[in-house]
DNA sequence: TATTGTTATACTCTATAACTATA
DNA sequence: TATAGTTATAGAGTATAACAATA
């Protein structure tokens, strides 16, 4: 057996940094949690952002994926945001309650949906603020772009 | 006025993708987007390893962390690991009710955290299913790993 | 006076099951 | 028979406020 290496505050170890708080931090060695920690941070902005148009993430989301696909599915949409049937008709029913989005039949079960014209310009609006938050913290970036989202890429798949 | 340039599936903007449903999706240039989407994925993937040991993601990083600051301070964890203190109580005493966890004083008003000797056993197994886990995703990368942790930790601060 | 821990509570997001209708 | 949409419901995770006790 070898002698556990996570178990006691080993003043030897300089893997394993001090947090803000003076512990030790063996998350910090995990990929998975930075990848979280920096995802916490960008939500956080972007809920910011998002707060004087009165719109979730997920409801952002749709706005700015249904603007770019006008007359999709709505099962796509569910599909695309990764987003259950189940959770996505009141998303939708409370962006059509604010004349944001357009349903219509495309067959017998199918609903297509659009923006209205107030749903696409509270989408320009919005856009150009999530698009800034985005870009501050892109910003903040020294290495190689491209590299940084094709790390991203092969995480997430 | 510029073109607005998200509004139409726009087929000669290469910038803009396809996902697997076929929608254009502006999203997929957001790195916010991308960082979600992976932490998504490394999280998933986490939870299925914990589920063997009854733990969420929030017990485990509470074992981790207290199995590397024996004696720390309940209050020091809940800042560290960002989980408010009404949060933290309820968390604790699921821990102490299946004896992974114990507290005593530190003074009249703050305790001190030690895993137990079977939090320290259960924290061993587990530990290991993390990395594990953790180097699953970390084997997908080609690139600069140092790099990669130095942009999570720009966007994380 | 600020901090620590606790309790109660509410809100959001997510997950499942059951149902109707349709391709 | 599989898919689309809806409804109801339950479970996490997270948020605030109020409180008692203590530094």
């Amino acid at each position: 057996m070898t002698k556990k290496s996570h178990e006691q505050p080993d003043e030897t170890a300089p893997s394993t940094g001090k947090t803000a708080s003076g512990l030790a931090s063996p998350l910090d060695t995990l990929l998975g949690y930075r990848v979280r920690r920096a995802s916490m941070a960008m939500i956080a902005d972007l809920v910011d952002a998002l707060r004087p148009f009165r719109l979730s993430v997920g409801e952002a989301s749709l706005l700015i994926l249904v603007g770019a696909n006008p007359g999709c599915r709505q099962s796509d949409v569910g599909r695309t945001l990764e987003i259950k049937r189940a959770n996505l008709t009141p998303l939708i029913s409370r962006m059509k309650a604010r004349d944001l989005v357009a349903d219509a039949p495309i067959d017998g079960r199918s609903l297509s949906l659009t923006l209205t014209p107030d749903g696409t310009a509270l989408r320009d609006e919005m856009l150009s603020r999530v698009l800034a938050s985005d870009r501050k913290f892109a910003k903040r970036l020294t290495g190689d772009q491209k590299a940084l989202f094709a790390a991203l890429e092969a995480l997430a798949r």
